[in-house]
RNA sequence: UCCGGGGUAGCUCAAUGGCAGAGCAUUCGGCUGUUAACCGAAGGGUUGUGGGUUCGAGUCCCACCCCCGGAGCCA
């Protein structure tokens, strides 16, 4: 009777003789020694084949293993110091259970181009497998840090109405009898109504920008985790940014390290990733960036390389709040101490990769906001339902948006988003 | 959209306006512990597309297409 095996399976196996089923990434070869190194999507194993031991068939078959070919292994797996991976198994049996031939991903270095065009097969290769682990671990981190603060999961449409942050950068689809629609940017909105009902929620899923953004940090289609909590201000509401980030980084470190490993992240910097996080106002920010001799106008955004500059001067996450109210959106709550400014932050990771969260208070007064959204040409009426939430036991709230993919290449060591993401949707790529 | 760089063998890249090249991959041969194995040999080209200058264009000029990096915007 075969007993299959699992990789990851084999160090605390006893079986004698096991059957592994899983894919060539190369042979090499001394004459009358063989090797196969195998993947199954749990492991990476090396497998021995030794001439003058098995049938001129198997040798044969070894022989004529190309890249990728799905094959059964079969032997008896021992503790062998020489072998990647520590583990090895003496092949009795090889069966080839299906051929690759030409596979165009060879071990040796492609552009980005080349690569993302073959997305699908690129996924095999050990380094995508890792990023692909560690964004697991991530969203799975998120999930467990919500649920084990009582937040409730409250999906929102991805099709929506004209709502949402800046209308130039939406994309549209015909809907029905009812005009356009457009794919959300955020569910935020919907999420307010939420926290009225439960308290402490979050939403979770795809948004879509139609941005025509080119930069190592932007996709079409990202992922942004969004919690909303009733009764935070924004002083709560960056507590819970940190902890929330600090959380991430730590599973991470914790059950990723053969992953980050294989991404040769040095891991030193995500150590030291715990809270609190620096605090520094807009209005410190520019009298940094002054200081830093950078030319920083108070009143303008701060852009990639202002962040930068800021973000290299500590050695975690640092918040910059309280941005001029004409740089941000109609949503955020004016600051009573400061009516030039709203209660927002920005949350930038170091090692340069910048801004991971948006977020802010809302405006919780019906006339403020909607004296925002004539201010900022916004129709009212697709807002009508959002004004509500200041007509019905209005209440301070605070909530914020962490994009995934630009997390999980910060914590990877990673130069562009797009790795971070099993099928990125960016600007001039929609295939595979 | 703007600025910059690029497009030559399957891949990554060379080639002063003058014979189209290398490494890897592939195929064949050799090798009993390889780690992107190594050694030897062979096959492999409409130089992104279309025009132009020139005795002669991969190289210079014009247009277009595509890719990469950055900016703005943002997570």
């Amino acid at each position: 009777m075969t007993t299959y095996a699992r990789i990851a399976d084999l160090p605390s196996l006893e079986a004698s003789a096991v059957t592994v089923r899983g894919w060539v990434m190369r042979t090499r070869s001394s004459g009358k020694i063989g090797f196969v190194v195998l993947r199954d999507g749990s492991g990476y194993l090396q497998a021995v084949i030794l001439k003058n031991e098995v049938a001129p068939e198997l040798w044969e078959c070894f022989k004529g293993l190309t890249q990728e070919t799905a094959v059964a292994v079969t032997g008896a797996p021992r503790a062998e110091p020489r072998s990647p991976g520590g583990v090895e198994l003496a092949v009795t049996a090889l069966e080839v259970l299906a051929p690759s031939v030409d596979f165009p991903i060879t071990p040796k270095e492609h552009g980005t181009a080349f690569l993302f065009e073959r997305r699908h097969l690129w996924l095999r290769s050990r380094r995508q497998v890792a990023i692909m682990r560690v964004r697991h671990e991530v969203v799975q981190a998120i999930r467990d840090f919500y649920y084990a603060r009582d937040f409730t999961l409250v999906d929102t449409p991805l099709l929506t109405g004209s709502i949402g942050e800046s209308a130039g950068t939406l994309f549209e689809t015909e809907y029905f009898d009812l005009g356009k629609a457009y794919l959300a940017q955020t569910g935020q909105l919907y999420l307010e109504a939420a926290a009225a009902a439960l308290g402490r929620v979050y939403c979770f899923g795809p948004t879509f920008r139609a941005e025509k953004s080119k930069t190592r940090r932007h996709l079409s289609e990202f992922w942004m985790v969004e919690p909303e909590v009733a009764w935070n201000d924004s002083d709560a509401n960056m507590r819970l940014q940190e902890e929330f980030v600090a959380y991430i980084v730590e599973r991470c470190l914790e059950r990723r390290q053969e992953d980050l490993k294989e991404l040769e992240r040095d891991t030193a910097p995500l150590e030291r990733i715990t809270p609190p996080f620096p605090r520094l106002s807009y209005t410190d920010a520019i009298d940094k960036l002054r200081a830093a001799g950078v030319n920083a106008e108070w009143g303008r955004d701060l852009g990639a390389e202002d962040e930068t500059v800021l973000a290299n001067q500590f050695d975690r996450p640092v918040f910059v709040h309280d941005y001029p109210v004409g740089v941000k959106a109609f949503y955020m709550k004016q600051n009573p101490a400061d009516p030039r400014t709203v209660l927002n932050n920005d949350c930038l990771a170091p090692e340069g990769y910048g801004e991971i969260i948006g977020g802010s208070q809302r405006e919780d007064d019906h006339d403020l906001l909607r004296a925002r959204i004539h201010e900022q040409g916004l129709p009212e009426e697709p807002y009508g339902w959002y004004l509500d939430l200041r007509k019905y036991g209005t209440f301070v709230h605070s909530g914020f948006g962490l994009g995934v993919e630009r997390t999980v290449a910060w914590i990877c060591g990673i130069q562009h988003v797009r790795e971070a993401i099993a099928f990125p949707r960016m600007m001039y790529r929609l295939y595979p």
